[in-house]
DNA sequence: AATGAATGAGAATTCATTCAT
DNA sequence: AATGAATGAATTCTCATTCAT
């Protein structure tokens, strides 16, 4: 295992993946990489030892920062609906923003090539807002489901609303609240 | 005339592709296919110009298959509820027994080598369920939405219910009922 | 060896190779062939037991055609040079409206699909010729060389001289008068 | 830097290249090649970017080499016709000592895997000789015509003459000087 | 560590020829 | 005899990875 020099450079590497992966799928060759990402096609194995790799690092970095960014001003305080309202707008936004990013991890997720336990780690992140929503599922259909069910239903309608939002922009807002105000009946409502 | 094409190896082949598309993704090799079904590596290439002109029929095919089984044992007559009941445990019980069909769908969804024709065409099939859903939607939150977005959510929901399903077969009645009663309160509810 | 039926058969699978060699080189596939024959595939195979079969028959065919032109209205009777002037103008006549064929024959002739046994066969056709031009060669340069020799200078000059008619049609006449008289002054000038 | 891209592989490549076509057409695999110069078959693509690259880099190459040879010496002092026949006799002792080169050529001149480019630029390097040519033609029956086309007049002769050395090696030298001097009378005479 | 040439195991076709109908 | 599907060896080119510089 190389011990890299450069963050920078690893960085580079891994937005240069996002791009050429978002245009061409995951099986677009390595050297595409190196190029967009302006080093040698030899410089990539230095950073990630396999094209797996590179796959997985990029699954879990991508995942790491939408956790990020739902976390950056969760509203630990407030109470559960205008939590799950934050953590669900957070998401769908950054789906918006990052539609390469969302393409690619939609790719790796269906992939054989991204590992157990890199799924492990990256849903781990997740753990905290699967607690939270498994509170605001006390009194719903879902309330003897696991929380990562809910999990899993939020981000489907997510998904889903996000299809949409992109293919009629101008009714991005209506589809954002509307596929809350869905999910919240669909797991919270008595 | 000659030995005519026949349809059985056609089937073989897709069949084939299921199997091998399942186990090591769609970017294994048609070599392996044609072994798979029997027959020799150009006669591949009898019946599908290309391996895109492969994938393509393949989820034309798969779609199609699902319809049929949804379409199969469909209560026209039925009230609202459970016409959309059944359109659901179709859905997902097609799903849990095709696991490997449901796996390639889900790579060739997110492929970018399925055309938008052919994804027209695969979706088009599914245009009577969908307006059966808008009756149900009359007094929903997605009253305003189109249908489709509704026919989303119900795959959206459907899917993360089957990934349950099968992690916990124990529980599979439950996720069942459970699924479809959050589905039906996301869209339906007053 | 097959016995084909027909003749009209045979001879359009020959006319199809021509056209389709001259637009394609001789590595066209034998289907294209047939297709443009209107015959199947296989069929090809019972008028030529293989391609390199099908490449020598061709050469042949082409090279009597030729020759028959050449001999179609040869004045046996005339003088020398008028013999050596009707041999160059049907020959060089015969290229310009032959296009295809002598394209294909150019490419034919430097392949080593055809065999020593056809090019022998191919060549013979044209002895009476040479020997008339050996005759006229009794006083010229080239009078201790064989009439071969002679022969193939002809026919150099004439390739060249049609390349030129070809590209300058306009000035066809000058170019076919004075590649005789290159020709002439080269062979048989005192 | 890595290893730098070495003209004595392109050069092997090359020379393996000529050997292999010479073999077996300009159909032979290029893996042949790349086994004959000793190198892997992926490294044939990093000199040459497909096979028709090939093909007319080494078409260039050879004519080049060819006008290299009748340049080298070329006694641009020397009296016109002196002039002619050192081009001449260049010409065809390079071919007699290039037999390998030369079929190749005479392959690739009429495959239609040349682009126009390339022979463009291949036969531009010929411009000096025809120039020289058009003087000697002064007088001569072609004096109205383009120093192209006598250009193609020595080349058609001399291949021609060429053929015949090969053939009766004994009689290598009247044939070379025969040759010339049949072309020098053709094209020069008063 | 960085570079990019070298490697060689594939991979998707292609196509002459065979053979069931 | 005619048809055209079936065959599978062969071919060009790709690409992850290695390695000399």
């Amino acid at each position: 295992m190389a011990r890299p020099r450069s963050e920078d450079k690893r960085n580079a590497l891994l937005a240069a993946a996002v791009q050429v992966f978002a245009e061409d799928g995951i099986s677009a060759p390595t050297a595409r990489i190196a190029k967009v990402a302006g080093v040698a096609e030899g410089t990539l194995f230095t950073y990630f030892s396999t094209k797996d790799e590179l796959l997985n690092q990029l699954y879990m970095e991508i995942k790491r920062e939408l956790r990020e960014a739902m976390l950056s001003t969760y509203p630990r305080a407030a109470d559960i609906k205008q939590r799950a309202s934050h953590v669900w707008r957070e998401y769908v936004d950054w789906g918006l923003v990052n539609v390469d990013k969302r393409k690619v991890v939609a790719q790796l997720a269906v992939s054989d090539r991204i590992t157990d336990d890199t799924r492990a780690v990256a849903s781990a992140g997740f753990a905290e807002f699967q607690s939270m929503l498994q509170e605001s599922m006390a009194k719903g259909v879902l309330r003897e489901h696991p929380p990562a069910y809910v999990g899993a239903i939020l981000v489907a309608i997510a998904e889903a609303t996000m299809d949409f939002m992109l293919k009629e922009p101008a009714a991005a807002d209506q589809y954002r609240a509307a596929g809350f105000e869905a999910f919240w009946r669909a797991v919270a409502s008595a």
